[in-house]
DNA sequence: TGGCGTTCATAGGCTCAGGCTATCGTGACG
DNA sequence: CGTCACGATAGCCTGAGCCTATGAACGCCA
C-alpha cells in the first residue's frame, strides 16, 4: 500500500469534524463515495481502524481522535507554507484577513485603511467585525491572519502587540453637562447602559463601575451607537471608549464627559498565531496601523 | 495551480539534502525529470523561487532553506502518523530500531533480545551498533525508533529513562593481582588502554583518571575485547564496565578487580524523540530491558 | 413484520497528475 | 572550441483519484 497524503489529511479531518461521511465530502468538495474510498485507503495504510461506521452516527475511535489532532496540526503546518512564501516577498502582498472587535471597528477601520492603501498598496486587507472569543477561535483555525481586540488575551498560541491605549469616556444626557462627573461609586447609583453579552468592553465597563459593589440594574444594547441614542433620550447615561467619541457624540443631544482619575483604560492590540509565518510582517502592519491611529486622534 | 502536496515536500527535502536535482532523485526513487518537474511545481504554486540554479550546483534561497526546515518538521510529523496507529494497537509489534553504544551491545544485547522475544513475541528487534553522536543523529532523523547509550545525554529533542548503573572496573594483568588496588592517582601513573575518539566510556575513563591531572600517555584499542587482551599481553592496565567483565576477563590472563570508593560508574539508559507516537510503549520496552539487565547478572 | 429512508460501501468508467525515456540548452572546463 | 555535466522540456503512458450508479445494512414506523 503506499504512503499517507495531504488529501487523505484532510478528508479525515473533514469527517473527524462533521461525524458523516456525505457533509465531510461536501466540505471537500468532492462526493461521499470519493471520501469514503480515501479513509478506508487511510485506514489500509495505518492498519487500524480510524472511525467506528455506526448505523446512524459515525465515531471515532481513540486512534482516530489521536490522529485528527496530529492531521489538523499537520495541515496547519502546510498550509501556513504559503504564507511563509508571501512572507519572503519583501512588504506583505495579497489578501490580509484581519479580524476587529465591534467597539474598535467603525471608529479605527476607515484611517486604517487609507494608510493600508497608501502604505502597502499590494494589500487586499479583508476586515471581519466580531466579538474577541469568535475572532480568538477563527485565528486558531487560521482562518484569520490577525485580529485587532483589547488586551490580554489569554491564549496560549497567540503573539500580541499593543496599539494603543485609550480612556473610557461617559456619556450623559445634555441636560447634564454641568453636574459634577459622578465617580465609580455614583455611577453605581445611576441607570447604565450597555452591550451584550460576548462584547469586552461590556466586562471592562462593569469591572470599572461594579468594582467593590454588585451589579446593578442595567440595560443592554447591541452597538455604541444604539446606546448613545439612547442616553440621548434620557433613558441613563453609558461609557464608551474615547476613539467612539468624535463619531457617537456629535449624533445625539449628549454631553461627554472625562472621569475622574484613576480613569480606566484599555488597551487595543493586534494579536495573530504565535506560529504564522506573517508574524513579521504583521508586525509591521500593526506599526503602521499605530501610526494610523495617532494620526486620526 | 494545485495545492501542495507531502510528495512535493519530499523531494523539495532531497534536493534541499543533495543540492543536485540528479541524486536527489535518485534518492527519491524517481528520475531526474520527475523530480525537477514537481520542484518547478512547488515554485509555481508559491509563486517564488526556492533554488537557485546554478551552473555546477544548486543552491537553495533563503526562502528555500525556511521551507526545507519547515518541510522537514512536516514530514516528520506526517511519518510518526505509522507509529501513532502501531502505539495505539496494545504491546508494541512490528520493527524496532534500537541503537546500542558498542560498550554496552554485546554485553546487554544477548539477555534483551532473548527476553524481548519472550515479552513481546510480535516484535521485530533491529539492533544497531554505533557511537553515541551518531545514534542521537540518527535518533533526531528519525531513522531510529530509540537507543540505549550513557545518560546523561544533552539534547534538545530526545526523552530519557536510566536502565542501569554500573561501576567501572581495573584490568590488569594477572601478575598484578596481589597489588593493592591503585586510587586514581596511581592510575594516572599507569600505562593506561583506551578505546578510541568518540567513544563515551573513553571520555568517562579520562575524567575519571584525569580529574585533576594532565591527560598522559596512553594507547587506544577500537574494542574493550582488545583492550583486554592487550593488558593480558603485559602492555598495561583498562578500565572496562562492570557488565563487561565476565564475558572480557575470561578471555584472557587479567585479573579484575572494583576500585576503591568514590567508585567510577556510569549510567546506561534508553533515550528516544520527545514527540515520538512510541514513547509510552518505548517506555514498557525500557522496563523489559531492564528487567534482562538485571535478571542477566 | 415489511416498506422506506438514511448512510456508507462497492462497481465501473473516465481523466489528468505524475511517472518515464529521449532530447535539448547552457555554462564550465580542459 | 569540443566535451561534459546538469537541469529543462517534450511526448507518451499508466494508474490514482474522481464521478455516477447502485448495493447493502440498519433504524424507524406503520
Amino acid at each position: 500500500m503506499n504512503a499517507i497524503t495531504l488529501r487523505h489529511l484532510r478528508y479525515f479531518e473533514a469527517l473527524a469534524q462533521h461525524g458523516h461521511f456525505g457533509r465531510a465530502a461536501e466540505a471537500c468538495a468532492v462526493s461521499q463515495p470519493t471520501l469514503s474510498v480515501q479513509i478506508k485507503e487511510l485506514e489500509a495504510i495505518l492498519g487500524a481502524a480510524l472511525v467506528e461506521r455506526g448505523a446512524r452516527r459515525v465515531r471515532l475511535t481513540d486512534l482516530g481522535e489521536a490522529l485528527a489532532a496530529r492531521a489538523r496540526d499537520i495541515l496547519q503546518r502546510a498550509d501556513d507554507l504559503g504564507d511563509l512564501a508571501r512572507a519572503s516577498c519583501g512588504p506583505l502582498t495579497g489578501p490580509l484577513r484581519l479580524g476587529v472587535i465591534p467597539t474598535v471597528a467603525p471608529y479605527l477601520l476607515p484611517a486604517v485603511i487609507k494608510t493600508l492603501a497608501a502604505r502597502r498598496p499590494g494589500l487586499d486587507l479583508r476586515p471581519r467585525e466580531a466579538v474577541t472569543r469568535t475572532l480568538l477561535d477563527e485565528l486558531a483555525a487560521a482562518r484569520l491572519d490577525a485580529a485587532i481586540v483589547a488586551l490580554p488575551v489569554a491564549s496560549p498560541g497567540l503573539s500580541a502587540t499593543p496599539l494603543l491605549t485609550e480612556a473610557f469616556l461617559l456619556v450623559r444626557p445634555v441636560a447634564d453637562a454641568d453636574r459634577p462627573v459622578p465617580s465609580a461609586a455614583a455611577l453605581r447609583a445611576m441607570r447604565l447602559l450597555l452591550l451584550e453579552e460576548g462584547h469586552c468592553f461590556r466586562d471592562q465597563a462593569i469591572a470599572f463601575c461594579a468594582a467593590g459593589g454588585a451589579p446593578r440594574e442595567m440595560m443592554e444594547g447591541s452597538s455604541l451607537s444604539t446606546l448613545v441614542q439612547m442616553v440621548g433620550a434620557g433613558v441613563g447615561v453609558t461609557l464608551i471608549p474615547e476613539m467612539a467619541a468624535p463619531v457617537e457624540a456629535r449624533a445625539a443631544p449628549v454631553a461627554v464627559a472625562r472621569l475622574a482619575p484613576p480613569q480606566p483604560t484599555r488597551v487595543i492590540g493586534m494579536v495573530w498565531r504565535r506560529t504564522t509565518p506573517l508574524a513579521e510582517q504583521l508586525r509591521q502592519i500593526a506599526d503602521i496601523v499605530r501610526e494610523a491611529a495617532s494620526a486620526r486622534a
